[in-house]
DNA sequence: TGGAAATGTCACGCGAGTGTAGCGCTTATG
DNA sequence: CATAAGCGCTACACTCGCGTGACATTTCCA
């Protein structure tokens, strides 16, 4: 591929990721306009919206992916697996700030799956290692943790994405209270 | 208005809170079919989309104050004003489960910036108090709050109201944590 | 620098969803 | 039970975004 347009390509997939993330019924010509492309250079790359759609989920898979291995969930203390997993996250979310629950297409959602077990997969450890209350209901952690990430990599841009970890991995063990209440 | 015309509506807006939530993009069609009635019944009471669109985000704004109101955020002791906020935001959060985020609408959005003004300052209140930390970066604590909220009432939605607003108040004054970490 | 790759532009057909119209039937309510 | 409010149904025009085609022009790279 020339360089040109390598670097095209790159542009439609950061615009995309972000017009589709704020609206997922963003117009293509509106991502062309955002990428300073024209229309149909998108198309040229990508069948149709739908196989667009799909790349950029795809493209945040592959991160989400790359940040759970380097985190090494398996073997790495818990808290600093936790750690790694919500610096990785955030600076993810904020560079593919799709929402990927709505994707449909089964292959992504297969994998989605895949990541989510193996990050709950996680969370059981760190239970059973006595870091996080075991008498929670079933998914909450791994919803609470997908929240928290969230919210801080798109609520508090302005944050680093270290500082924003340090808050992230904080509020979610240990909440927002100054004091005991417990 | 007729009581069958009166339960139609409510058919109509219940749906559309429903599937307007799940996806911004539904069809009216879809949405008629939801409520078990003709597309052109919506037409009738409705002008257009949008109107419809800005129904349910009054019908929960409406359901928001309502809940603030009755928490006394100012005055009441602020644990038992955080928990009365946290069950009534849940119960509501289910019952319109729209994000009103996505409002464009002037008159909306500044209802909603008023309400966020108010459970801000209730926010700030409890950290003059000693119950949040005081240290935390500008926005952080409403951001969290309604990130604790809106999932703990739409991803377990099997918790009573009640249960989830225990978990809810827990999670975000004292985090998931199972010791002390801090 | 020449040729191939990539893009921009204007045009068009297509399908889907919106909003409207009229008419006959159902149903609540006095 | 009468009457008017409300609804369902079929059909239609209209808009808008999608996806494609052809061709001239620009830009990279060997």
């Amino acid at each position: 591929m020339r360089a040109d347009a390598a670097r095209n390509l790159e542009a439609v997939l950061s615009a995309s990721a972000r017009l589709l993330g704020a609206d997922p019924g963003a117009r293509i010509t509106d991502i062309a306009d955002a990428a300073g492309v024209d229309r149909r250079t998108i198309y040229r790359r990508f069948q149709s919206r739908e196989e667009l759609l799909h790349a950029i989920y795809r493209a945040r898979l592959d991160a989400l992916a790359a940040v759970i291995d380097a985190a090494r969930l398996e073997e790495a203390p818990v808290l600093v697996a936790l750690h790694a997993l919500a610096e990785g996250g955030i600076r993810l979310s904020r560079e593919w700030p799709v929402d990927i629950r709505a994707a449909v297409e089964s292959d992504v959602v297969i994998r989605r799956e895949e990541i989510n077990d193996r990050m709950g997969a996680f969370l059981e450890r760190a239970q059973r290692e006595g870091l996080i209350d075991s008498g929670l209901p079933e998914g909450l952690p791994l919803a609470m943790l997908h929240a928290v990430l969230r919210t801080l990599a798109l609520e508090l841009p302005d944050l680093s994405s270290a500082r924003a970890a340090d808050l992230a991995v904080d509020s979610f063990l240990n909440g927002l209270g100054a004091g005991r209440t417990r």
